[in-house]
DNA sequence: CGGGATCCGGCTCGATACTG
DNA sequence: CAGTATCGAGCCGGATCCCG
């Protein structure tokens, strides 16, 4: 019998790297498809398109679709997605103190 | 030129989500090979070597080799390794926190 | 503009066998 | 016990083309 793990079910919201960068950007603002792309170095249109499918399955991003030509679409973090600062927050602030290049 | 990302930085070292759990079994104390091994549901041993490799070069677990036989070698955090324990900590918060299954 | 579909190379990973 | 070596499958991710 397997019991509940709360590392690993946070784990398995947090599968890639790209699930925090992307959560990280639209914790300061809905973002558009194309705003994301640039904002996220390195990434590419396939791998955010199935990151943000993701992320709208498991409830941490709102998809705003607006019914107009040329097709308009928003990403806004939900509530849940919201709740997951405080832990990018802790990772961030862990790069500060151990970031080695700060002095050089 | 690249901005300094601590963010980026941060996830540069939680490559996977076995980095995660060998810090937290770590986090209770020193383990041998076969102790993780146990522990570590679902790894295999090649990707364990691996990531106790990487571990070790990024000064985040420190390997000590009892030149016995049979072999002995143990892993144990190192200071650098410990600091990330509040990350660890605020992920399996959120674990709790946000446990669909408590209930049940 | 915001994707979906497809092709495809590379790397990851699991399984197995072997070693000091 | 604590790995290394090898092989092979599978998935990930990039590039490209296409569509509403």
């Amino acid at each position: 019998m397997e019991e509940f793990c709360p590392l690993e079910y946070t784990l398995s919201f947090i599968k890639s790297k790209w699930i925090i960068l992307i959560i990280r950007e639209l914790s300061f603002g809905k973002l558009r498809f194309n705003e994301l792309e640039k904002k996220i170095n390195g990434i590419s249109q396939k791998v955010l398109t199935a990151n943000l499918r993701f992320l709208e399955e498991n409830d941490l991003v709102y998809r705003k679709v607006y019914p107009v030509v040329p097709p308009k679409v928003e990403y806004s973090l939900t509530e849940l997605g919201k709740s997951l600062e405080p832990v990018l927050k802790q990772m961030t602030e862990w790069g500060i103190a151990n970031n080695k290049n700060k002095s050089s």
